[in-house]
DNA sequence: TATTATACAAACATGAACGAATGTAAACTA
DNA sequence: TAGTTTACATTCGTTCATGTTTGTATAATA
């Protein structure tokens, strides 16, 4: 065979990390085979030993490569200091829901990550991993919610960190079901409507 | 071998279906073979195999014993006479929610549900029942609130409809949330002050 | 009471999937 | 330019899960 160089290696390895997308949201992450995985990535399954230790890795690495940078993102429209507090936040919610229209990948990795992926032994250190990341989304939120609060911009007395909980909780609620709802006819639509809605209700 | 009456058939059955929820707790639905749950349950494969056709059939039977009675009793409590509309929805979530404390069967197989299946395949059905089940609370909440807008007790102008979009995915997120949660150190402590303070933003 | 259907157990056959071991050609390095 | 490492491909043996088949003792039934 031929020798690849460094950044064909690099290469194959993000292929591997594609195929093993496609392949975990047909097949579910369970019933994918380093060997269906090898296939899609046209390669075989001793290049997936080489690149990966195993299975559990190749998850990880592929949901590390839009978690990070949408956690970011996320962070970046929480702060952005054009907006007040509270369209912040309504930015940061509806901003990432523009990203899962239009970015095919961050969908499908969503979709494995919630009804195609089973939390249990290599796998269930992600559930802290996802817990965490929960953790500190809302703490920004609620932080948002307090600058709201100084800007006299709410129209509730409820603390900021409540809001925050029931904001949050209200977006993990309509990402659960905006990736079940798949034809898109109960609530991919009215999405952003909801979100908007459900911020109006905070407003003064 | 002894052949068992129609009631001790039966209960094997039970005994099956119990078995298969502690398997696919501890090794998630996809690791859990019939084996597995053969042993847990005292039989053998073939005693599966007499009762159901195969892993999903007992899935299948697993999610309808608890999720058809939990169906019914959140319809009873969202049309309970002595409570006005607000305090039926309040306490049809809050009362959910102390069913999964004090139900370990129910808190298993929510947690099965969530965090322990790959919706594909034989399981991709599910899905459509479950937004079926959501489609339905949410229509029932949304009555509710309708009655609450009749009665005025509403401090907003938003429609029930969103009102009821808005709580549903709420109890949706978290639910979840409440599953992740296993050590109960971020979610559950709080789950049902969240539910008030969440019901609260919406009483005049 | 003879027969049939039931409720399983036990054995078998098949087909993955895995991990490891080995092979290899090209790229790098001294 | 010889040796070493890299980046894979190929092969192999083993295990494991599944579905089916066969066996059998008993309950139901006519």
């Amino acid at each position: 065979m031929v020798r690849k160089t460094k950044e064909d290696a690099q290469q194959t390895r993000q292929r591997i990390i594609d195929a093993a997308r496609e392949v975990f949201l047909s097949r579910g992450v369970s019933r994918s085979t380093l060997e269906h995985i090898a296939a899609q990535a046209g390669v075989t399954r001793g290049a997936i030993y080489w690149h990966f230790k195993n299975k559990a890795e190749i998850f990880h690495a592929m949901r590390e490569q839009v978690f990070l940078p949408l956690i970011d993102r996320m962070d970046d429209t929480l702060t952005e200091e054009s907006n007040d507090a509270i369209t912040q936040i309504e930015n940061s919610l509806c901003d990432t829901v523009h990203q899962l229209n239009q970015n095919t990948e961050m969908r499908q990795i969503y979709e494995i990550m919630m009804i195609k992926c089973e939390y249990v032994d290599e796998f269930s250190t992600v559930l802290q991993q996802i817990l965490q990341n929960c953790s500190s989304i809302t703490e920004k939120m609620q932080s948002a919610y307090e600058r709201a609060q100084a800007q006299q911009l709410l129209g509730t007395s409820q603390s900021p960190r409540a809001l925050a909980l029931d904001t949050h909780l209200f977006f993990s609620g309509l990402l659960h079901m905006w990736v079940k709802d798949a034809d898109g006819s109960r609530f991919r639509f009215q999405a952003i409507e909801l979100i908007k809605s459900h911020i109006h209700l905070r407003r003064k």
